[in-house]
DNA sequence: GAAGATTGATGAATCAATCTTT
DNA sequence: AAAGATTGATTCATCAATCTTC
């Protein structure tokens, strides 16, 4: 009987292990380094092996539409914003990727119609990229897809997603991913 | 006064930003959505910013042994393998990752003299990987450094840090990650 | 000179197909 | 036929360097 994510990756997974890979891990660990510094490296293998788990979940939920989430959330960001337009720049800043990904990024959404680049009206440095009608419809369509599987979040509840996303804040923050000016008051 | 990141990564953060990146898509979504699935968005949003963030703190502090996360991850599963000797494919299973991805981490560690590879005595079509004296020495070393930085996850309480680990682990479960043969019980 | 964006190149990860051994 | 590993091809992400415009 295999499980879920084994059905679909045969090749990463083609006999499931008996344990817990992370808490093997761990376990090992700890008999060979006595263990205070045990928690932070099991939870950044959680971290690793969690992104793995959603980028395939995620990226299968939206296939259909070929939107990668990473395309996603940088359609969504044109979807939601008042105009449907945005400077690249200032998309790359708002999903934190590197301008030259950013450029690709669009560059996907342009080959399938979902967005279309423009000059900005006063600034003829800066790019401005805008949703088209057929991309306004895919977003809406992809997010229902998303939302149908809670984002790949399953089988959180809504108090456990909400405390997971607050500590993962915590290290944002640490890490300077936005100026958190409330820190200083 | 720029933050710690921004002057890692100029490319990435020139400005830095006055809000938090992901709570202000989340909050945008709110006003157009209604709401009720704002949660797990989020939470699947802060996954993989933190996963950037991870991977740009360990890889650093590592980089100095040309060794990466991944292959630390596989040079870790050798140190602390009893025999010092495993076969690549157990490796795989463990490490949850691509048959080719082993063959390139294994690759990655031969070329720096951390481990070689050997048939296996019994079964021709296996290929053991074995650590070497140097990858022991530099196993220990890079496992120092690591741990100096909490791996990444700072500024969480050991709390905070399990609590984040355990909440983890039952989407992994969710996922398939393994056998989780209790989940019956 | 610096900001905004792009091109070309490098490294990592998965997939498809191949090869050997069981 | 299936398991184990590898090669070649594709995609993605970042870096370095370039180009235009401010």
């Amino acid at each position: 009987v295999p499980t879920a994510a084994c059905g679909k990756l045969p090749g990463i997974v083609p006999q499931p292990l008996r344990f817990d890979p992370v808490e093997e891990a761990g376990r090992q660990w700890r008999a060979n380094w006595g263990s205070p510094t045990v928690t932070p490296m099991t939870a950044a293998t959680s971290i690793f092996r969690l992104h793995q788990i959603l980028t395939t979940r995620l990226n299968e939920a939206i296939a259909s539409f070929d939107l990668t989430y990473a395309r996603y959330e940088a359609l969504m960001l044109l979807f939601l914003s008042r105009t449907g337009s945005l400077p690249l720049g200032k998309m790359g800043q708002r999903l934190q990727v590197h301008p030259t990904s950013m450029t690709s990024l669009i560059d996907g959404l342009e080959r399938d119609g979902y967005a279309s680049r423009a000059p900005h009206p006063t600034d003829r440095r800066t790019t401005l990229a805008t949703i088209t009608e057929r991309g306004r419809e895919v977003a809406a369509q992809a997010t229902e897809r998303l939302n149908a599987i809670d984002f790949g979040m399953v089988p959180l509840s809504g108090d456990e997603t909400a405390a997971l996303t607050e500590t993962l804040r915590k290290v944002r923050v640490d890490a300077g991913d936005w100026l958190d000016e409330d820190a200083d008051a």
